[in-house]
DNA sequence: GACCGTAGCACTAACGGATAGCATTTTGGA
DNA sequence: TCCAAAATGCTATCCGTTAGTGCTACGGTC
């Protein structure tokens, strides 16, 4: 086998992030529609065919830790605790990621997307492939038999309340009163035996 | 005041859906990628510029009634019989809308768009927008009384199942699957005093 | 250590969608 | 009849993206 742990890979990696992070200091100084992406290359000092064999497009500079989004959310099904049910561990993780993308910090950025037609269009799709992830994973799990079109549709509404919450004045507030409304659709189509956790009376 | 209902107007639909036709013709006959924006204008005998005046992009060709499903679904809110339930209504629509674009004379289409990432993200963000429409009609029924999220939240999971749904082998069975679903998580938040419609025991 | 296949990168040129600027025709109303 | 606005057209151009080509540096193998 070829496991190419070498330094061609440390070399890969070092241009890519030269590439982003020239992207986003760029984006973020002049805004993301009046840098080109001949602007980028010339910044990160690489053509701009290299600049596409590293990120299928300009949007994909922005969202470049999408992968990240996605394993952490399938982990969440996956390697949570034995006999922990799914939806709270769904939720906890989606309030640890709202957390994260409505940190002060990360605002600037997340004002450009919201900002931009085009950036806001790659986000979406990229949350529906995200949600397909997620419900692979679901539907994967050994305790749970939820028909397919259910683990596609929890996976959605999750998705929705990430969405929902992002934008939301109080995010945290908005992930709990979605999870609400989940967890009561879940149970009617997956009913677990200990199901008093956030449903009221 | 002027109410400019003359020939100007006429005129102008007439251009639009000679483009449209055009488009549609050319598409489904030698594929969306292999026809050129270049194409359709010529095809219907307009400037490219008269064709962008009309379409916002080469997508919108394809999606060109798409105002009709926002209608539709914000009509099913506001134009139901008073006192129906809202999710009821809203499943009676969405099983309509699904039927008309499974229909054998529509799958040409739809396989196009399915084999089109550019179509299947424009349609992602369409419904999107269709969702905002649809979360305004819901908050202005005077006859309900959900938060703002809750609002948003319902009317994602709806274009949930509609997107899930035309997908589906079974267009009608998912329907009702996921509107269990949405039932349930409604009435966590907005309960009703009749509530044993679809809810199993 | 020399050799070879391949991955990474650069350069040029071009394609295709979309737009700006300006000219022209058509239309509705004064 | 004449004007303002809307609709359309033409030209040139911007910008994201890709194809084609070749060079170089690296990793694995002998």
């Amino acid at each position: 086998m070829t496991v190419p742990t070498g330094r061609r890979e440390r070399k890969k990696a070092v241009t890519r992030q030269k590439i982003a992070d020239a992207a986003l200091r760029l984006f973020l100084e002049r805004g993301y529609d009046a840098v080109g992406i001949r602007d980028v290359a010339a910044e990160a000092d690489v053509a701009v065919t290299t600049l596409f064999s590293h990120f299928a497009s300009k949007e994909a500079l922005v969202f470049e830790q999408d992968e990240d989004f996605e394993q952490r959310l399938t982990r969440a099904v996956t390697d949570r605790e034995p006999h922990e049910p799914l939806i709270p561990a769904l939720r906890r993780e989606i309030q640890a990621l709202v957390r994260h993308c409505t940190a002060d910090s990360a605002a600037p950025i997340w004002r450009m997307i919201d900002a931009s037609p085009a950036l806001r269009e790659y986000e979406e799709s990229m949350r529906l492939r995200h949600a397909e992830s997620l419900a692979t994973a679901i539907a994967a799990d050994p305790g749970l038999s939820p028909t397919p079109t259910a683990c596609r549709a929890i996976a959605r509404f999750v998705i929705d309340a990430y969405s929902l919450a992002r934008a939301a004045a109080d995010p945290k507030a908005t992930v709990d009163e979605i999870f609400r409304m989940i967890e009561a659709g879940w149970e009617v189509t997956c009913p677990s035996a200990n199901s008093t956790a956030t449903a009221g009376p």
